[in-house]
DNA sequence: TGTATTAGAGTACATTTGTTCCTTGATTAA
DNA sequence: TTAATCAAGGAACAAATGTACTCTAATACA
């Protein structure tokens, strides 16, 4: 049990409200009341409904009359994760300013075929990408949508995959690295497959 | 509509797809073939059985068959996105070896109370935490666990939050930037409450 | 053109399902 | 003890709902 907001449940009301929290992370759906009955080994649909009633006057869950399989926990629907406000990264300026908005990190997994990859060295450091990071790429099908300062990652076969900005000027590919120890690498178009562009930098610490 | 695989639907089918998609977003249980039928301006529960059964066959929803409501949207279910290899991020160096690990950005959502925060300024600069970055941040309660080197997001009351690398030595705390422009702050163990240590860092390009 | 296929309308039916009413038995409070 | 309260059983009802069937119109195809 998760959830005692104030009032507290008898046991049957406990023991059903698991149940329903269970069957519903199994099924997707909700239980019907009789199916509710059957698991709670009892063979009135009107307890149930007493039970039901009161988990509802609790706050516990809730429904719409009449109509089958609709109930729904009343729980705390975790959809991302909570932004509080901004913080000061160069001397003590703010306060959380518990800006209720929502971080939804998922919204980049909707996107199909996205991809991440491990990096490697040093050569992005001044983009902030660092050696162990990972980088979340998005496949990319031709050159031609790239912007001038992209960060792709580029495969010249041959010698291998890298991860740089991009750049195209007169019929050639430049790739730069974000570190002056790096000289940038000049190729023909033809030369050069790019397999995504930077959607995301994700750093577990 | 998102999902194309393989087999295109017709613009019906298309249609109750997404509509039945919204539905289960506003609602969070699934419709009855009657709603479909009024929805989609029928006045036949029929077409809309048969298109379900043709969305059925193409792998785009399930149910269980005579039970009321219990439509599930077959989605992409993704809980991971797919690591594909490392990268070279210093010269040419290798190429994708296609490991199939999943990247479970998910799993820090499960941990509770975790909060995120973005970045003001440039202090923490190299320890490539760029401004416009969001932190994510786990709650702490006392600051006796806290490592040396560990960052953390710490307020000095009356002054503000910041985000730097935390120190103790000698009775002291000692908050740095990971920026030489900055220097130190030294404090009393009781002049600061931690708010959190970092988790991870999320940047979207 | 004629035929096959498909979508939709209309109808009907059986099951599922939420809800209500009444009764019984156990537990509790006065 | 007696009355009150509550959970549970039993039965029944009406609405919601999935499903099957026939018929018609539109469309595609050869």
């Amino acid at each position: 049990m998760i959830k005692y907001s104030g009032e507290n449940l008898t046991e049957a009301q406990n023991e059903l409200y698991e149940w329903i929290r269970d069957y519903v992370r199994d099924f997707q759906h909700s239980p019907s009341i009789r199916q509710m009955m059957n698991a709670m080994g009892l063979k009135s649909p009107a307890p149930i409904q007493s039970r039901l009633k009161h988990l509802q006057d609790k706050g516990f869950i809730s429904w719409q009359e009449g109509k089958a399989r609709t109930l729904k926990l009343v729980d705390e629907i975790i959809d991302g994760i909570p932004i509080k406000g901004s913080i000061a990264a160069g001397g003590l300026i703010e306060t959380f300013s518990d800006v209720q908005e929502n971080l939804d990190v998922t919204e980049i997994f909707k996107k199909k075929d996205v991809f991440a990859l491990t990096v490697n060295g040093d050569s992005m450091i001044d983009a902030c990408i660092a050696d162990g990071d990972m980088v979340l790429m998005e496949p990319l099908r031709d050159s031609y949508s790239l912007k001038n300062g992209t960060i792709v990652s580029a495969m010249v076969p041959g010698l291998g995959t890298t991860l740089k900005y991009f750049f195209k000027r007169g019929g050639k590919i430049y790739l730069e690295a974000a570190n002056p120890a790096y000289d940038p690498i000049e190729l023909n178009l033809d030369e050069v497959i790019f397999q995504g562009k930077l959607l995301a930098v994700w750093r577990k610490v």
